[in-house]
DNA sequence: TATTTTAACGCAATTGAGTTGCGTTTTATT
DNA sequence: AATAAAACGCAACTCAATTGCGTTAAAATA
C-alpha cells in the first residue's frame, strides 16, 4: 500500500475530511522518523496555510488518535505519530522520550521499557512518562 | 532554630538581600508541604507585589539553589523547595513527581527511586525525570 | 447532478504567561 | 553619612496558542 493510499484509508477510517493541507500534514508525520514541533510545521506550510488551521488540524488529529503530544524542551507544542492503535482520548504510549539539550529535538524511545506501577503511597497512578535529558547521537560530535 | 532564623541564615549564606517580600516568599515555600504554582504565589501577594518582582525572585531563588522547577499539568511555572543542598545551576533532584489530574497539583515523591541509566542506543543521558499522572489521596474520594 | 449540510479555512483580533526597560526605592557596603 | 548594588513598581512588550466570524470546500442526501 502506497503512502497516499494509506493516508486516504486512515482518513476514511477516522472520518476525517480529506483536504489538501491535512493530507500533506499527515504525510509529513508519516515520513518523519521523529517528532514535529509546531514551529517546524509552521515553516513547512508558511506561505500556504494559516497557523490557526495548523493548530486546529493538529488538535483534530490528536483527538482522533493519529498523533500524540510529546514533551518539548521549551514547553512548546510538539507531536509524534501514534505507533499503535489509539482511540480518541485514550492514547497509550508507554515509551520514554529523550530531549536533546543541544538541538532541542524530542525523540521517542520505543524500546525503553517502563515498569508499571499502579499505586504509590496513597496515589493512584494512571499513566506515566519518563523524560530523559541528554544528547542525541547527532549532537555528540560537536 | 525558628523559621525566621532559618530563613535569615539561609539568606545570609546565599548572599540574598533580605527584603520583606523575598523573606515572605521563602517562608511560603518553607511552610508548604507541596510545590507552588506561580498562579498561587501571585494570588498570595496579589495586592502587595508586582508579578515582575515575583518572577524575578523565583528566578533568583532557583539560581541560588533554594528552589527548583517542577513539572506542571498545564506546563506553567511551578517550584518546589530543594530538599538537599543544591548549588547554583547544579540542582540534583532524583525523585519522581506526581501530577494530579483532578486538582492539577504537583507532588514530589521523595522516596520513589529512579534507576540510573547513562546510555541508551547512542544517546547520552545526563539526567531524567519521571512524571506520574493520576490522583492524589485528597482527590480520590470525589 | 444539484442541493444542503458540515467541517475546514483565512484573516484579524484576543488571551495569558512570562519578560524587559527604566526610573525609583531599599538594602548592603565603605 | 555617602556610595554602590540589587530589588522594586509600573508599563510596555513578546510570543505561543486560541477564538470569532464570514467564506470556501468537502461530504451527505435528495
Amino acid at each position: 500500500m502506497s503512502e497516499i493510499d494509506f493516508i486516504d484509508n486512515t482518513f476514511t477510517k477516522y472520518s476525517l475530511k480529506k483536504t489538501k493541507f491535512r493530507k500533506e500534514l499527515y504525510l509529513l508525520f508519516y515520513n518523519s522518523t521523529n517528532s514535529l514541533s509546531v514551529k517546524f510545521i509552521t515553516k513547512e506550510f508558511a506561505s500556504s496555510v494559516d497557523k490557526a488551521s495548523i493548530y486546529r488540524a493538529l488538535d483534530s488529529f490528536e483527538k482522533s488518535g493519529l498523533i500524540h503530544k510529546v514533551p518539548d524542551k521549551d514547553n512548546l507544542l510538539r507531536y509524534s505519530l501514534c505507533q499503535s492503535e489509539c482511540k480518541p482520548e485514550s492514547h497509550s504510549h508507554d515509551h520514554a522520550h529523550l530531549l536533546c539539550s543541544k538541538c532541542n529535538e524530542t525523540f521517542c524511545l520505543n524500546d525503553f521499557e517502563i515498569p508499571v506501577i499502579k499505586k504509590h503511597k496513597g496515589f493512584i497512578i494512571e499513566n506515566y512518562q519518563v523524560i530523559l535529558e541528554g544528547h542525541c547521537s547527532s549532537c555528540q560530535a560537536s
